[in-house]
Parts: C-alpha cells; sequence; structure tokens
DNA sequence: GTCTATATCATGATAGAC
DNA sequence: GTCTATCATGATATAGAC
C-alpha cells in the first residue's frame, strides 16, 4: 500500500504496484498532466514501456491510481455506514445526522491523516476536473456510496426535502474538499499561523471543526421561495 | 470582456484581448495543461509567436487570464463590503453575517450566471492548484478581500473565535466552488434531473441553497474541546 | 514480463525578415 | 507588432530482442 523505498532511492515492489506508488506520489505533488511517464518509471525503478504494458496508455494508470484508494475509502464508507444501521436495527434509535456525516467525511480525514504523500488531497480536487474520463470514473466510483448516504441523511433528516439534501451534500463534498486541498497560503493570508509546537493540535482540531461546519449547514433552515 | 466571435468562427479584439479570451475559453474546458499555445493563438486569430511577445511565457499568460477575472471579482466584493459598512454607519445598524456572506458570494454567483463559457468554475477550481505560481497569485489577489472580509465576520459573529473563522471561511470557500465546479454527474448519480424547463428555475435556486447552507455553517454551535 | 531502442509527433520558445 | 520558419526538447507509444 505505501511506498517502501529501497537502498537505491527507488521503489521497491512488484512492478505494478511500484508503477501506481510512484505515480500517485508525483500526482500528488504536480497533478496528473505535468507528470511524465518517464518520472513515473525512473521514480520506481521500472522500464519506461512498463506503464505501457501493464495500464495500456496513461490514462489508464490515471485511472489505476485513483480507483485503488477510492475504491478503498468508499468500501470503508459503506463498511461504516451498515456497521451504523445495523445498530440502529438492534437498539431501535434511529441513525443520528452527526454519525452518517461522520461515517463519511470523518473516514476521509482520518485515512488522510496516516499517509502524509498528498494522496487524499489529490482525490478530493479530482472531483472538479474537466476531463471527461476523470468525471465518469468519478461518477461511477461514488454511485453507490452517495445513493445509500443520501437515503440515509433523508431518514435522519425528514425536514429538509430530497433535492436539498442533494445539494447540500455536494456543499459538504466542496468543503471537505478545500478542508483537505488545503490552500494554507490563504489562511496566512488571513492572519492564520500554525506553530510547529501546534501542528499535530490542530490537525486533531481539523475534524471537530470541519464537522459542526457541515452539521450546521445541513440542518439550517430552509430559504424563502 | 466576454469573446466576440466574428465570422471566420475567430475571436474578433487587439492581439492580447483576443489571446486572453481564447485562452479562457479553452483553459475553461481542457485546463491549462492540457490547452497549447498552438489552439490558443488559433482560436484568437493570431499568430503564434504572439502569447511569447505579449506575455512572455504560457506562465505569463495563465498568470494574466486568472488575474483579470480574479482583479474584477475581488474589486466588486470590496465595493459590496465598503457599501455595506458604509450603511451601517449611518444607520448604527452593525452589519449582518448574512449580508456579508450575500457580499462575498453572492457576487461570485450573481457573475457566473451571466456567462457560460465556464470561467468562474475554473477560477474556484484553480484555488487548490498544487503549482506554486498558481498558489502565490491566489495568495496574492485574495490577500486584502480575505482580511476584510475576515473582519467582518469577526465583528458579526462575535460568538465565533478567530482561528473558526478562518476555517469556516476556507468551508464556505469550499462548498461554494463545488456549487459552481458543479459535478453534475454526481447529483445525477444521487437521483438529482433537472429536466431543461426547470433549468432556469434551478439555477435561480443554486444562491438561497448556498447560502442557507453557509449561514448554517457559519453560525454552528462550537465543537466540543 | 521486462528490457533496449526507436518511431512519431507535439510542445514551448526564439531568431530574424518584414 | 506581426509574421515565417525552425530549434531543441520532451512527450506517448510500440517493435522486437531477451
Amino acid at each position: 500500500m505505501s511506498a517502501v523505498i529501497n537502498e537505491m532511492g527507488r521503489v521497491a515492489a512488484p512492478t505494478p504496484e511500484a508503477v501506481l506508488d510512484a505515480a500517485e506520489m508525483l500526482f500528488a505533488r504536480q497533478g496528473h498532466e505535468a507528470t511524465s511517464m518517464r518520472q513515473i518509471t525512473a521514480l520506481a525503478g521500472v522500464n519506461l514501456a512498463a506503464v505501457n504494458y501493464h495500464f495500456g496508455s496513461k490514462e489508464g494508470l490515471v485511472q489505476a491510481v485513483l480507483k485503488r484508494r477510492l475504491g478503498a475509502l468508499n468500501q470503508e464508507r459503506l463498511n461504516q455506514l451498515e456497521q451504523l444501521e445495523r445498530q440502529a436495527g438492534l437498539t431501535g434509535q434511529p441513525v443520528k445526522a452527526s454519525q452518517i456525516v461522520d461515517a463519511f467525511f470523518g473516514t476521509l480525514i482520518r485515512l488522510a491523516r496516516q499517509d502524509k504523500a498528498g494522496i487524499w488531497p489529490l482525490l478530493e480536487r479530482s472531483m472538479t476536473e474537466p476531463t471527461v474520463f476523470i468525471r465518469t470514473l468519478f461518477a461511477q466510483e461514488y454511485s453507490d456510496v452517495l445513493e445509500r448516504y443520501k437515503q440515509a441523511l433523508l431518514k435522519a433528516l425528514p425536514g429538509v426535502p430530497h433535492d436539498e439534501i442533494v445539494w447540500r451534500f455536494q456543499f459538504m463534498l466542496g468543503a471537505a474538499s478545500f478542508a483537505l486541498t488545503g490552500t494554507k497560503e490563504l489562511r496566512e493570508v488571513m492572519g492564520w499561523q500554525e506553530n510547529a509546537q501546534d501542528a499535530a493540535q490542530e490537525e486533531a482540531n481539523l475534524l471537530p471543526r470541519l464537522m459542526s461546519f457541515l452539521l450546521g449547514g445541513l440542518r439550517a433552515p430552509l430559504q424563502s421561495p
């Protein structure tokens, strides 16, 4: 899963995984368009031709990189939701909106806290790529999770109509995305400074901050028509 | 400002503006990395060398494209805020959070409604580009507006501490960004369909929907530490 | 499956005539 | 300021040996 660097400064792993790991790192820093297959194969310590052999094309590689992480994330999200609903079935207590939001966005933030390579910011940012093949990939990969979470939210918030839930979900996705893609420069511009000492503390604060914002937005009174 | 297409299918304008207009259109659909200078100059109806002559490099052109729109947007935002504060000074009534949020995000949405080329989605999306020269550009261009709006929000919401305002501002930026970059595919996945008849109506609904979400998040109760 | 070597093409940039 | 022509480079992709 995470890239292992050997004594050569290369990624040590079976070829396809080495390529995925290397590509992921470079995509995260430069974006996939600014990243060449030469860079990727060099970092992976494999031959240039390996990308086309294993993934067909650069586009195929991009899809594979995104799909690997996205699949894991959304599977975990489905597990979390299922667990919540099982509990609810047993106790008779309905699932709360805060639990649903945590299962969806908390899962993301907790995963993002673990690896430093900047993969999750990349993933969030990729949601709004104009490229067709990426948009369709996201639509496919998110289809199941979004449908189920939407249903759960509808139940948890009977006062909020369907279309409003759909839009608020989209707004939440945006807020969470920016929470990770973290325009640190923009925060600094607002007089925000994190000293190294508090960095860990601040990281721990992110999720509660995001949660309260999302729940506030989700439960907001409806606008007058 | 808006691109004028002449009978040749080209952009009719003095060279630098023609290049800016053409670049803007193409960047909006493809991103700047996937857009070549040859495409741009062809659409603009000018010579390939014109880009380097007028903007120094492709990077210079990208900056110019972003700066033109960003400058206009943020200038309008500053005007709106100044007007609100002038009114407040006269009437003695403090500026309300809802007015501030509307001045910042409503201005964006109203501008976005006007031109269909997809420039504003591009701009919002560009906020999270990993590229250094773009991030610094945004930090510079946003420095003034963000500082002033932050101050205004601090006054309007005395219960919300400084750092929380900073973060909630970032979350709001994300929500607004996704409101425009509009992953229509994701909405469809959630069972959302807009028929052509309601398209105009839905567009008019976007701002109220966004506003209520943002204000809900902004005013949300603080999480327990 | 993995390599070397190469084909083919598009890119950003510039020199220099007009 | 605008053009043509071209350079040097780097891109993706593939053919064919091992």
